[in-house]
RNA sequence: GGUCUCAUCGUCUAACGGUUAGGACGCCAGGUUCUCAUCCUGGCAAUCCGGGUUCGAUUCCCGGUGAGAUCACCA
């Protein structure tokens, strides 16, 4: 099913770097507009001056671009509601507030903070729950934007329903005069989002659990304000990986770019993400972004938390790898596509007539951003791509993150250090004899030097060998394949050796034969 | 404390009121001519407790218990 007027938004506040718990929020946020074949949109909500992070918008676009999020409308890109951060509107906001003032909904709050102080306290020795609406003034003064503007609720019991929750209740108690402008100037979130969501025809409203206790007070708001609700969609908090907490900066959730750097595939954190409180109902779980657009729905969305298992993700991102094509795995690997999203934008050509000053820069930028996603060693600096891409073939399905490449294909590309305790540690090749050892060495070495060096000529070599020597696999690859790599594991045997090559097989057995004496 | 929400293996989860409560991650054991990984096979492991409704309850209702959220001039 879709439906084109589906207009769903992910509002961050810039206050730093973006977690997986805000992840998934924009995840789901941009799923339902996918599927309904709607818009999203990115709106930056910067009302609190005070807390907010230089860098962060820049951040979250980075995080949104990397995850494949991408935003029909946005703070960066405009579009017909513009402007799309919080900040630019404030005369919108005070508009709307005037309007509340002239409704008799809306009114200037006279008190200081000590005297505000004083009612908590008195409500407090009363035992009773603190309303501020207890003792709202009666003659308050003219606001004059100096003074905290506050609502004027009209307390009343609701049921409401919600997307993912199903239907809600809540008595009078739960609604207050809560502040709308704050005396600087800036509205609250309280008032803005209302304000925004209504004007940027948002139809569903996503957001994290927190806010359910909340919704009430909205829910008045809507009223006064005489404008229709959206789709109300309360997300479970993703947990943290200890403890029975929400998912937070302090418990040390961890920057989605991190994980970036870390060498995981945006398309496994998507996949990871969205099956983190939502599955189809059949035992898939394994998606492609696609069939997660095609299938995501917000009454299979669970309603309790869900833990974020570290171990599930490494998984998701083994899964993801092998099923990636080779080409396609070594232009990440390399760092020539950041994502599946924005490497268009890499493909487009540059033509050498704009190549000015200011394309120099955006080049070195992009440069430098490539040289931070390589996942090769340093020491592969100089090889080809053909070469790579062999080597990439081996180990695909090796890695769990991108990032083991460097680890598990040194010595691919540089000489590997002799480690001669990998022999005296190793249980049967500890049983063998110094001369032994050199006897199978050379003799391998005798027999390989005969070899074609292709994967199954290699590996006849190495089956006559087993018949030479007499020696089980067990004793004659091990030693070959250490003697070779100097790793604690590699691919097959056959397969290392035809890729490392004739010559430099050759010079590392003879290496180890002469380390041997 | 008030209000609100949630509750199936360690974790993520499936199950029109009828299943030996299923799958996946992880873990353990075995297999694939060395190692590591992949892949395959097998194993361990759960309905928070107590009432009710019902022929029958993981499922519906009530009450506990536990966990979480929220009660800001934060979002």
């Amino acid at each position: 099913m879709t439906d084109k007027n589906t207009r769903t938004r992910f509002a961050p506040s810039p206050t730093g770097f973006m977690h997986v718990g805000a992840a998934r929020t924009a995840l789901f946020a941009w799923l339902q507009a996918k599927k309904d074949d709607g818009k999203f949109i990115l709106r930056i909500e910067d009302t609190d001056k005070g807390r907010e992070v230089g860098g962060s918008i820049e951040h979250i676009i980075k995080s949104l671009k990397w995850l494949g999020l991408s935003w029909d409308e946005g703070v960066d890109i405009g579009g017909p509601y513009a402007s799309y951060k919080q900040s630019d509107r404030l005369d919108i906001y005070r508009h709307w507030a005037e309007k509340l003032i002239a409704n008799g909904r809306a009114y200037a709050d006279p008190y200081s903070k000590e005297q505000l102080e004083d009612f908590r306290n008195q409500a407090k020795t009363q035992k009773k729950p603190f309303l501020y609406r207890e003792f709202r003034p009666e003659n308050p003064p003219a606001w004059d934007g100096t003074q905290p503007l506050r609502f004027k609720s009209e307390p009343k019991s609701y049921t409401w329903t919600d997307a993912v929750m199903g239907e809600l209740h809540t008595g009078p108690e739960a609604i207050d005069d809560f502040i709308i402008i704050k005396s600087d100037g800036y509205p609250t979130y309280n008032f803005c989002h209302i304000i925004d969501d209504m004007l940027m025809n948002v139809s569903h409203v996503l957001r994290s659990q927190e806010f359910i206790s909340s919704t009430p007070k909205f829910l008045n708001l809507y009223d006064a304000l005489q404008i229709e609700r959206p789709v109300l969609a309360t997300l479970p908090y993703v947990m943290a990986i200890n403890g029975n907490k929400k998912l937070g900066k302090r418990d040390g959730a961890k920057d989605i770019l991190d994980y970036q750097k870390e060498g995981y595939l945006p398309e496994a954190m998507v996949n990871f993400l969205a099956t983190l409180g939502w599955n189809d109902g059949t035992e898939q779980e394994v998606f492609t972004t696609a069939e997660l657009i095609e299938k995501f729905s917000l009454d299979r969305v669970q309603k309790s938390p869900a833990r974020f298992d570290e171990q599930r993700l490494l998984w998701l991102n083994g899964q993801h790898i092998r099923a990636l094509s080779l080409d396609a795995l070594s232009n990440i690997v390399s760092g020539k596509s950041v994502s599946a999203d924005s490497s268009l934008e890499h493909l487009q050509p540059k033509s050498d007539q704009t190549s000015g000053l200011l394309s120099d820069l955006e080049r070195s930028r992009d440069k430098e951003e490539s040289d931070d996603n390589d996942f090769w060693p340093l020491s592969a600096k100089n090889t080809d791509e053909t070469k790579k891409k062999q080597i990439l073939a081996l180990v695909q399905d090796r890695l769990k993150t991108l990032a083991d490449l460097a680890t598990l294909t040194d010595y691919f590309f540089a000489e590997p250090d002799i480690n001669w305790s990998m022999i005296t540690d190793n249980k049967q090749l500890s049983k063998l004899s110094k001369d032994e050892i050199t006897n199978l060495l050379q003799a391998s070495a005798d027999e390989l030097s005969k070899s074609d060096f292709d994967s199954e000529s290699v590996q006849n070599t190495l089956n006559s060998l087993l018949e030479i020597t007499g020696q089980p696999p067990g004793v004659l690859f091990s030693l070959i394949r250490i003697a070779v790599s100097w790793a604690p594991f590699s691919p097959a045997l056959n397969d290392t050796l035809s890729v490392i090559g004739k010559e430099t097989s050759l010079s590392r057995i003879s290496s180890a034969i002469q380390a041997n004496v």
